[in-house]
DNA sequence: TATTAGCACTCATCATCTGAGAGTGCTAAT
DNA sequence: ATTAGCACTCTCAGATGATGAGTGCTAATA
């Protein structure tokens, strides 16, 4: 049963209406503030209508409508067109992000910052997931007599590292046998593919005490591993919700703290989104059932994908955010092309 | 103007009271519940008295009387008894933390979580200032052609690294050259004095491949140092408040959440807190008028100095807090010892 | 002199009530 | 098919009054 040509107009008036406002929406103030050519009168049997599609509905009797889950829906996917981002916006977005541009973690850090700023909703933003990014080399160090430093570099350039302290002593020698050892057989291998398929332990045996090191060190190396598997996340804003009249109850606005302090959680929930900008309303989104969540992807290097998102109440400016978040993941991949030597990864200042 | 005997056993009855239900203590109820030997009409004058000297205040007029910050820093400087840590509550932090031992940064952070579910409040843990901290030393390596990798080692082991791209390619020998060069020149010093005393732009110069490089390399060098002095900031339970009748209105609970989204503002007021167990009650604090901030210190090495945190209402259990962020800094001060070779720093899983 | 009982008084809180206003839903006219 | 008209419903804000906790003062008491 599709829409008529004029309950769509009218449900678009609502919501604009409403996610103005805030509040229920009657029949003559639409009738009044849109140039819709009916009456009152016509717009209320319209809506009972719509009420009856599912589309709106009714706090209570004598109160206007308000735009169900399904209307705003409805909305994202035909309704809504593409909104152009204002002069200002861009101009803030390129600046902020181009002064940090060669500092990978603060760049995404910034996203979330302007992603909140612009929006006035709680955003977010993480770091690539690394699960397929793959091994360059490792490097054992000496720094004191049974000290050493483990680095693990991957192909993208990212490196990680962890500092440990033997049993016993070991030479320099030893150290630089074991990273070839070890490069030499993770090179070109993936972290999940390291990590599930448990260690191999037939090399470096025929010498005794590089098999005594070997065995001191990895457990250090998959340590280290499981940290480069880790996306930083990024949260900004989360204050700006107590402004909304939807969370101006206290109940409300601690469930959505609560939410955001389960950082894990929250992550691996946004790890599993589809990649592009989507869009979930209300209760398609398992908890969060009175918010909206938009997330979009970034790429590094065009391969790797994070993520940036914005949460706020189902009463969204859909449009404005999605554009805002297109806006700024091209801007981040963009930033993040690694293909040509142009950026000199130290800045100018 | 010293109080009598018996104006600190109401004070003090007061207090107790107040902090275990949040509401205006009366002089009956204090009669019945204390046993002081005296009518609630002596209790009442008593407390006149006490509300004349600043040490209780009056909602209203048919209220009772609430412990002002004065009353509780009489509390907390001469009234107050040490509590013993509950049996359970040492094992939770003995367990918790022994099983991170030996990741820095991820017991700092278990640290701040216990302290939140152990009180209930807010907590927040921050790794060691580094200004002191000696450089020992920087390592070049290299990635790809015009890729490579810059590696700073501090005296106590923490490593920072960045990945940067160079303009043109150059030779491995010349990376190593270079790193030895900067060694020499940095290693002993503190990370406060290179970065004060600028850059010393005479060494190597005689080499014009190698002074080019160099000046490649010293921008990354100037930030990645500026990125070791980056104190790591953990914060935890901070919706555990929503849970306090003092931050009930969206108001206040709005204020407090703020003031925590300014990371960076309260990294730095943390550090300028002297050393060791360290309370601050109310006005006492330049913002946050209606909380109380408790802080306290760990060392690293016997050297570093590291802070953890707990901030709450005004009305809040001192001498519980104080215990435990006491037996919690022993704790991790221990754990951080790094004298002797009894931990391998690398953990048994 | 210090303490206490007694009592009038104050004030917040809560429940109840009221009128105003917004908005609907239905019916009958256009 | 649309619209005007009107009764009806329900929220909201303000007013009212009862309740009860707790004070502050006074006069009696040990």
């Amino acid at each position: 049963m599709d829409l008529s040509e004029r309950q769509l107009q009218i449900l678009q008036a609502i919501i604009t209406d409403y996610v103005e406002n805030a509040e229920p929406v009657g029949s003559r103030s639409i009738a009044k503030k849109y140039d819709l050519g009916v009456s009152p009168a016509t717009i209320r049997n319209e809506m009972s209508d719509l009420e009856e599609m599912g589309y709106l509905t009714h706090p209570h009797t004598s109160a206007g409508r308000v735009p169900s889950d399904k209307a705003y829906r409805l909305y994202v996917n035909s309704l809504m067109k593409k909104k152009n981002l204002s002069a200002k916006d861009k101009k803030l977005i390129n600046d902020r992000l181009s002064a940090s541009r060669d500092e990978f973690d603060r760049t995404i850090r910034h996203a979330a910052e302007l992603l909140s700023e612009i929006t006035n909703l709680a955003s977010f933003a993480m770091t690539p997931a690394t699960n397929d990014e793959t091994i360059s080399f490792i490097r054992l160090m000496p720094v004191e007599e049974k000290t050493i430093i483990l680095m693990i570099v991957s192909e993208s350039g990212s490196v990680t590292n962890t500092t440990l302290r033997l049993p016993v002593p070991c030479t320099a020698e030893s150290l630089e046998l074991l990273s070839k050892n070890m490069t030499v057989n993770y090179r070109g291998r993936t972290l999940d593919d390291v990590l599930k398929n448990e260690i191999i332990e037939d090399v470096g045996s025929d010498i005794e005490a590089l098999a005594a090191l070997r065995g001191n060190v990895m457990p250090s190396f998959i340590r280290t591993l499981e940290d480069m598997l880790n996306v930083n996340l990024y949260m900004e804003g989360m204050t700006n919700i107590f402004n909304l009249p939807e969370y101006s109850s206290i109940d409300r606005a601690r469930d959505f703290m609560e939410l955001f302090a389960q950082k894990d959680w929250f992550t691996q929930k946004m790890l599993a989104r589809d990649d592009g900008v989507v869009v979930t309303i209300g209760e398609e989104n398992d908890s969060l059932k009175d918010c909206s969540l938009i997330t979009a992807s970034y790429h590094v290097d065009g391969r790797l994908v994070g993520k940036i998102g914005v949460i706020g109440p189902t009463r969204m400016k859909y449009d404005e955010v999605t554009s805002i978040m297109e806006y700024l993941t091209n801007n981040l991949s963009e930033s993040f092309r690694l293909t040509d030597g142009s950026e000199t990864g130290d800045g100018s200042g």
